[in-house]
DNA sequence: GTATAATTCAAACGAACGTTTGAGTCAACA
DNA sequence: TGTTGACTCAAACGTTCGTTTGAATTATAC
């Protein structure tokens, strides 16, 4: 190839417009020309801005379920060797740690998860199809395994739970350095690793609230 | 006026595709005609796209607003007459309890609620400062409250465990009867009054959880 | 009943959009 | 060296966008 990285280029900074944008805000131009490339590169490259969009996601998504999926796979494996049930923490560990991991490695990924927060925002947008189905083989098997660890509450208050400590995960995760929702200096800096932490033990506290 | 509801039924077409489909991704011909009015009425009665999208939001946040202020005012009149704190359920019940009921009395509400959660997910969208300017008066005097109410937790830890709150809470707001996040049939129906409580419990046992 | 203001309407504006086209450029290989 | 295929590029396509214009219509007040 000429120039090897115009695919590169253009996903880098489709990422980041998608991302701080929208999908529909973002023009073609404003992404080839921030990338340095030639308008039509998309259409050449990828088919279509919605094929652009596609292959965003795809590239960060597939890599994080599958570090989720191997951490899930982890604690089954302990538990199941130590007779035991899998432990409540280290399955949300499975969900959590590795989406911060991930927006602590740069730039590019930080702009994705607040992407994934602004696709989770869009009842029926064009990321929404795309995202899902990556995301489906995953949701069930954490649904299952949380419902082995914790095995005395009802499916019902789990699955709500469950839906709820989805919805502090991404909205945390969207938020940046300083979250934009409060007035400025309500939310001091803090150190993701602890962040992750701190973010399980409220989870966890909630899960095993009494019914 | 000839037609005294042409507004209203701007307003109320806006709401409804604005959470739909976002703003951008809207157009003024789609509300329009779906309104039954010409074209230039948003033009004529609001000024601009973003104006109409500025009134949409004042309608349905101003007496939401109050309403939460008036049982905040409650519990810390109830909590000084009795000489004790504020309880911690009560004043986070200030915050979820008229979202909840907000949601429950039809169709617009609802819609509302799902353009508030795309607001939030958009880190620098139109909604944004519109939203945060009506919201700000009544977030601060929130995180005094709970700060009263939980003295024991650092001003860092609650600040976080806050920011989870709101993440839930926006989350399970935006999503519908069954929520699309979720592998079909996961997420069982339930009545939204004994939703606020489940999501009082989930959020008062992470609020409180060791630190 | 007529003047005045408020509202509606059809038509058109310039701008921006995603996409297509066809010629041009360059590297690799026979 | 000539040819092939991958890639880039400028120009233009048709469409849709938010907004403006100015005339027609309707309600209100004198």
């Amino acid at each position: 190839m000429s120039q090897p990285d115009t695919k590169v280029k253009i996903l880098d900074v489709a990422e980041k417009l998608f991302a701080a944008d929208g999908f529909h805000a973002t023009s073609l131009r404003a992404i080839t020309s921030n990338a340095g490339v030639n308008l039509v590169a998309v259409n050449y490259h990828f088919g279509s801005k919605e094929e652009l969009l596609e292959a965003v996601i795809e590239r960060r998504l597939t890599p994080l379920n599958r570090r989720r999926a191997e951490m899930l796979d982890a604690e089954l494996a302990a538990a199941e060797a130590e007779g035991r049930r899998p432990d409540p923490r280290q399955v949300l560990r499975a969900l959590v740690e590795p989406t911060i991991e991930l927006r602590e490695q740069g730039e590019g990924p930080e702009h994705f998860i607040t992407l994934v927060g602004r696709i989770l925002a869009d009842p029926r947008g064009v990321g929404r199809d795309i995202f899902l189905r990556r995301m489906e083989p995953f949701i069930l098997r954490l649904f299952e395994t949380m419902h082995q660890a914790l095995p005395h509450l009802s499916f019902s208050t789990l699955s709500w739970r469950m839906h709820f400590a989805v919805g502090s995960l991404s909205h945390v995760m969207r938020c940046h350095d300083r979250c934009q929702d409060l007035p400025p200096g309500i939310l001091p800096g803090m150190k993701m690793v602890r962040l992750a932490d701190l973010l399980l033990d409220y989870t966890l506290a909630g899960m095993e609230a009494p019914e």
